[in-house]
DNA sequence: CACCAGGCAGTGC
DNA sequence: GCACTGCATGGT
């Protein structure tokens, strides 16, 4: 441990790999992630050993979110139940990124009825296509083909993207406002897009607008909180739902507890 | 062959 | 309001 930062504080391996962001890779215990649109594109190469180029650069510690202190909201989830502090435990140093919220956006569009191994790929071939190795411009986005998409294996979401970079184009979707508006509107906004749902909305406003109150319900969540919160919905987690959340995501994709398989 | 993946839109009731 | 279905694609 270097510079006063654990591994329980943030885990590389915990965070990066959760499903909240796609432009990462890993060998050898050297991570290289990548965030940024465009040619405002940045690289960080980082070790769990030596975290100091995440501390000592401040992008990217505020990338990892270490100006929200997760010890007293782990401490106040694991209060609610026995399971909800195993889940905390089990991978006490997730954080919620602090990703561009065009990128999270689209990104999450991208995601809908796909695996994260397959979204990586397609983001992966969208940022050589449209970025030059930087996420794509909205702009460059806004008149993409159809064809383009598809070749890219995006299937039907390649109108969904166009739809939605249209949008923010276009004004019908701020994002900067979406960070402090009320946040059903912000919601609302998003989901006026035809390919925008209840799930895509949440999670953009919550990796993208760090908008910690939202709580994406996907087919984990639902299983989580059918099997282990019967009865009970978002609203016993509090304000801070959205990194309740992320436990307990990763918990239940990755302990074994659901049965599940490992990607 | 079937079923699934960090869902959504469309349709029918 | 809720239940159901098709949707592109690649993996198991």
């Amino acid at each position: 441990m270097i510079n006063g930062i654990t591994e329980k504080q943030l885990s590389l391996k915990d965070t990066l790999p959760s499903g909240q962001c796609f432009r990462f890779s890993e060998q050898d215990g050297l991570w290289t992630v990548k965030a940024g649109v465009g040619s405002g594109v940045r690289v960080l190469t980082v070790s769990q050993d030596d975290l100091r180029p995440i501390t000592e650069d401040p992008f990217w510690a505020h990338f990892f979110d270490l100006d929200t202190d997760y010890e007293s909201l782990k401490a106040g989830f694991s209060s609610i139940s026995p399971f909800m502090a195993d889940a905390c435990a089990y991978a006490p140093g997730i954080r919620i990124l602090n990703q561009d919220p065009w990128e999270a956006l689209c990104s999450f569009v991208v995601s809908q009825n796909n695996n994260i191994k397959r979204i990586m790929g397609i983001i992966d071939r969208m940022c050589n296509f449209y970025g030059g190795g930087g996420f794509p411009e909205v702009s460059s986005l806004v008149d993409a083909k159809e064809d383009d998409l598809r070749m890219l294996g995006l299937g039907f979401r390649a109108p969904y993207i166009v739809n939605t970079a249209r949008a923010v184009h276009d004004g019908a979707i701020d994002l900067e406002k979406l960070k402090s508006i009320d946040i059903d509107v912000a919601r609302a906004t998003l989901m006026k897009v035809k390919g925008i749902g209840p799930k895509v909305a949440d999670c953009a406003l919550l990796f993208g607008c760090h908008r910690l109150d939202c709580f994406p319900m996907d087919v984990w969540m639902k299983r989580v909180m059918a099997e282990c919160f019967p009865g009970k919905d978002k609203d016993i987690f509090g304000p801070y739902a959205g990194v309740a959340q992320q436990y307990l995501f990763h918990y239940a994709r990755t302990s074994g507890y659901f049965s599940s398989r490992e990607d």
